[in-house]
DNA sequence: AACCTCATGTAGCGATTGCTACATATTTAG
DNA sequence: CTAAATATGTAGCAATCGCTACATGAGGTT
């Protein structure tokens, strides 16, 4: 394979990781080439762009996020809205999908600012969410799905921010009183 | 009075229109200085900081914004869950209100990004909303209103990010959603 | 008139940004 | 073996960033 092919994959996994950990703060082009271990002219040699590099690393993170979720809660279960609600909940403020939640907060933002690539990226991604959780709502005990969707992905976004401007307290309780909620 | 101080409020309320429309993308000092109609090199005269004046701009309109919400839900009237969620959702998609609303979901994305002054600042909006909120619950009716209170929080921010990478549509379908869940 | 504080403009510094021109090394092909 | 293609390093450009040094004007005090 080219040698250039396989520096592209690696380097889009190590910013990925990158990106996780820091968040996007900590790229510049040249904080960028020094995360994947290259110069940032070799990292402007394999791609075209500073937004190409973005938005390869963060479909491969998205990517990733996809799949730990199918994992995580199968689809074969569908689960009424305060049921799949409090299910998701608990799962996306568990620290190994925290990492990513802070990353789609900044994500969201970016695109909210219309910054290249993230206006397109997120769109993208919202649009993988929704259909996860719509994919996991039980039609004959919801009457609105897409509705209900939309209302699940808000709450679970919330919850990201809530952790920022709150503290991982707040957020607890959130999760603790949604939980409650679905038992009751 | 001072000239400065009264450059330093006249400044300030321009600024907090210039962040309201433009967000923080526009918001080196040389384009505030231009939004408020003055040198750059005064704005530093007037300001310590460029953290400074952006503090003072957020919390100008962070009272602003709490000075509307009281308005336009009275605290005498309280609330269950549901309901308060409803009102609060389709208050807070309003055309009046969303400007502040995507600004507020940059300025916690810049927290999250440990930028000052935001981290103060998110911490302290956010205090004042959970605030807002738990004095619109029924505690007869909610038996966990921190809990709730972080909850509907977290729903009314999510829905400013869900604008951002679903679209307007989706985000009034999860206030309809809202809303027939709260009557049913 | 002399002085002194407040106010304002001009100019620029050092750092960082994304990106590129140019030269050189290394590999591949004929 | 030579020549072309691929790969990599060095250096730097133009723009923007937050901020500051310096000079100058304006207005009040003594």
């Amino acid at each position: 394979m080219n040698v250039r092919d396989e520096q592209r994959q690696r380097v889009i996994a190590a910013l990925a990781e990158h990106l996780l950990a820091t968040g996007l703060s900590q790229a510049s082009l040249r904080q960028l080439a020094a995360a994947a271990g290259v110069s940032d002219r070799m990292l402007l040699y394999y791609f075209v762009d500073k937004t190409e590099v973005l938005a390869l690393a963060m479909q491969s993170l998205a990517g990733g996020m996809a799949a730990r979720l199918e994992i995580a809660l199968p689809a074969d279960q569908r689960l009424s809205q305060a049921a799949l609600t409090a299910r998701a909940a608990r799962l996306v403020v568990d620290p190994a999908f925290r990492p990513f939640m802070r990353l789609w907060i900044e994500a969201i933002a970016a695109a909210a600012r219309e910054e290249p690539p993230f206006a397109d990226i997120a769109r993208q991604i919202g649009e993988g969410f929704l259909a996860w959780i719509e994919a996991r709502l039980d039609p004959a005990l919801v009457p609105d799905p897409p509705g209900a969707a939309a209302t699940i992905l808000a709450l679970l976004d919330g919850l990201a921010l809530l952790e920022v401007c709150g503290g991982e307290d707040r957020v607890l309780r959130a999760v603790a009183a949604l939980e409650a909620a679905s038992l009751g």
